[in-house]
RNA sequence: GGCGCGUUGGUGAAGCGGCUUAACACACUGCCCUCUCAAGGCAGCAUUCACGGGUUCGAAUCCCGUACGCGUCACCA
C-alpha cells in the first residue's frame, strides 16, 4: 500500500506558521517514502467563516516553499474532487451517514439544538460536566420513518457505546486510551446537509486512502471518537502523527488573533521561504546530526517522526534571523545579487556597482529588509561631528585624523588604478609611511567619506565603490571640517 | 469541572537505567582576528533535569502522587 498524507487547511485567512509546519510535517512523511504522496485538501464544510482569496494563499505558499502536492484541486488526482464543498453536492457524505445509521454508529437525532444548549449551560453553570444523553437514540424506527417523512429537521449524531474504551497509537504521543463514556455523541451532518468536519475528515480520508494522519496535537482528544467510526465502517485506522503546538510564548499559541507573524509577513519582512521552512522544521522536530541547515531535500532525507518532541515550542524570532543570515551568506554572489537588487535599489539611486555594493552587504545583512537602511551613505554625504574621530581603541582623534586624511589625499589625488585591490596595496603602505598603526588611518578615512560612526564594509571596500572623484570629493570636504 | 497530554538553562533541543561533572544551536558575556560594523575563531553561561516520594547497587531516564501549563468537551475546523 502506498504511502499517503495530506495537508487538509480550511480556507479562513493567512497561512500560520503552526499550520505551515504541519504541511511541512505531512509533506516529509510522505516524501520520506520514494513512492509517498502528499494530497492537498481543502476542507470548507463550514460555509460561514470562508475568506475569500484564502484559497490562493494556500496554494501560493505551498507553491513558494516548494511543498509540492501530488494531488489537490489544482492538480487533479485520481481521489477528487479535492475540495469538500464539491463533495458534499455528490450526497457521498449523506451516503455514507446513513451507511453508519445501519451499522450503528450514528442516529438521528431531532432535538432543537436550543434546547440541548439550555440544558448544557444549566449543567455546566451547576458545576457539573455536560453530556448529552439523546433522547432519539431510543426512538422507534416507526417514529424516525414519520418524522422523516414528515420534513421535520434533523442532524445525525454519533452514537458512543455506552462502556469499554477506545485506544490508539500515536507515533508521537504512544498508547492514548479513554473511556468511551467520557467520549461525546457529536453531530455528524448538520441540518443543512453539510457534514461536520470531524466526519467529512474521517470520510475523506479514508476514501482518498490516507495512511498517516499529520495533524495538530488539538485533534489528540478526538482521535477516538473518528476510530470508532472507522471500526463501525470496518475500516483500517490510519497512522497517526500528532504534532504539538507552535507557541507564541508560555501560554499562547502562535496565531493570527495574536497578530503574529504568518509567512507571508515573514516574507514581507525579508525572510527566505528556504530559511522559514528550514527554521520551522526544527521547531518540534530535531536532526539526528549535529547540524541544522536543511534544504528541503536534505530535510526529507534527514527526517524521521521518531524525533518529533512532545512538548510545544516557543517560536523565536531571534534564531530565525540567525538562519536567514546563514542562507544569505551561503548564496553565490550572482544569486545573491540579483536577490537583492531591488534593496539595493531602493536606497542607492547613485552610479554605483551594485554588484560590489551586494558583496559588502551580503556577510552582515540577516534579512533583506535591513539592507536599504544600511547603505543610505552612498547617496547622501551625512553631516557628521568631528568627535566621531575619537576612538579609543582606533587610537584615533581629530588630530591624528588630520593628518592621515591628509596624506591620504595626496596619495589617492594621484592613483589611477581604483580597483579594491589596487586600493588596498597602496593605502596599507600608508600607515607604515606614517608611522602610525592601520587603524589610525584607515578608521579616519572610512569616517572621512561615509561619515557614519558604522558602515558595512571598510574605508578600502567603500572608496573603491564610491570611484575617485566621489572619493576625493568627500575626503576633501572632511579635512576643510577638521581644519576648521 | 470531566477527560487527554505535557513539564531538561532566557529559547530550540540531545538524552531512552551506568559512557552525563547534561551534547549541539540561538541569545547573552568576554577574548582573538580586524580599517568601523558584521562574518569567523575561542571561551564562559543548567553541579542539575517542575516538586515530593518510591523501585534500583545506580534515575533526567522506570513507577506513584502533587503543582503548574496546554488541549478538548460546538450543527468551528
Amino acid at each position: 500500500m502506498t504511502l499517503r498524507t495530506r495537508f487538509a487547511p480550511s480556507p479562513t485567512g493567512y497561512m500560520h506558521i503552526g499550520n505551515l509546519r504541519t504541511a511541512l510535517y505531512a509533506y516529509l512523511v510522505a516524501k520520506k517514502d520514494p513512492e509517498g504522496v502528499f494530497i492537498l485538501r481543502i476542507e470548507d464544510t463550514d460555509q460561514g467563516r470562508l475568506v475569500e482569496g484564502a484559497t490562493d494563499i494556500i496554494y501560493n505558499t505551498m507553491q513558494q516553499c516548494g511543498l509540492k502536492h501530488d494531488e489537490g484541486p489544482d492538480v487533479g488526482g485520481d481521489y477528487g474532487p479535492y475540495v469538500q464543498s464539491e463533495r458534499v453536492r455528490s450526497g457521498l457524505y449523506m451516503d455514507y451517514a446513513k451507511k453508519l445509521i445501519t451499522r450503528g454508529g450514528a442516529h438521528y437525532c431531532f432535538c432543537d439544538q436550543s434546547v440541548i444548549d439550555e440544558q448544557r449551560s444549566k449543567t455546566e453553570a451547576e458545576g457539573g460536566s455536560f453530556k448529552y444523553d439523546d433522547p432519539c437514540k431510543y426512538l422507534s424506527q416507526e417514529e424516525i420513518d414519520r418524522r422523516l417523512q414528515a420534513g421535520t429537521a434533523f442532524v445525525i449524531r454519533q452514537t458512543i457505546p455506552t462502556e469499554g474504551t477506545t485506544s490508539f497509537d500515536d507515533e508521537v504521543f504512544g498508547q492514548i486510551t479513554v473511556d468511551n463514556t467520557t467520549l461525546d455523541e457529536q453531530v455528524l451532518m448538520k441540518s443543512d446537509g453539510f457534514p461536520t468536519y470531524n466526519f467529512a475528515n474521517v470520510i475523506d480520508d479514508h476514501l482518498m486512502g490516507i495512511t498517516d494522519v499529520v495533524r495538530g496535537m488539538e485533534y489528540l482528544s478526538s482521535t477516538p471518537k473518528y476510530n470508532l467510526i472507522y471500526e463501525a465502517f470496518g475500516w483500517d485506522i490510519p497512522r497517526y502523527i500528532h504534532c504539538p503546538p507552535v507557541m507564541k510564548d508560555e501560554h499562547n499559541k502562535l496565531s493570527k488573533r495574536n497578530g503574529d507573524a504568518s509567512f507571508q509577513d515573514l516574507v514581507a519582512k525579508g525572510y527566505l521561504p528556504e530559511a522559514i521552512l528550514n527554521y520551522i522544521a526544527l521547531l518540534g522536530w530535531s536532526p539526528e546530526e549535529d547540524r541544522e541547515i536543511f534544504t528541503l531535500d536534505e530535510l526529507v532525507q534527514a527526517f524521521n517522526v521518531k524525533h518529533i518532541g512532545t512538548n510545544g515550542s516557543i517560536f523565536d524570532p531571534d534564531k530565525l534571523r540567525w538562519l536567514n543570515g546563514m542562507w544569505l551568506r551561503q548564496m553565490d554572489l550572482d544569486s545573491y545579487y540579483s536577490l537583492v537588487k531591488p534593496y539595493i535599489e531602493q536606497a542607492v539611486k547613485g552610479n554605483f556597482d551594485g554588484r560590489k555594493i551586494a558583496a559588502i552587504v551580503q556577510v552582515r545583512a540577516n534579512t533583506l529588509n535591513e539592507i536599504p537602511e544600511m547603505l543610505g551613505f552612498f547617496d547622501t554625504f551625512p553631516s557628521y561631528e568631528n568627535d566621531l574621530y575619537n576612538n579609543k581603541k582606533m587610537k584615533t582623534n581629530p588630530e591624528v585624523a588630520l593628518e592621515s586624511l591628509k596624506a591620504c589625499e595626496e596619495a589617492l589625488a594621484v592613483q589611477e588604478d581604483w580597483s579594491e585591490e589596487a586600493l588596498h596595496g597602496m593605502l596599507m603602505e600608508l600607515p607604515a609611511k606614517l608611522g602610525r598603526k592601520n587603524g589610525q588611518v584607515l578608521f579616519p578615512l572610512r569616517l572621512a567619506i561615509t561619515g557614519m560612526a558604522t558602515t558595512p564594509g571598510g574605508a578600502i571596500e567603500i572608496a573603491s565603490i564610491l570611484g575617485k572623484d566621489e572619493t576625493l570629493r568627500r575626503l576633501r570636504l572632511s579635512i576643510g571640517q577638521l581644519s576648521a
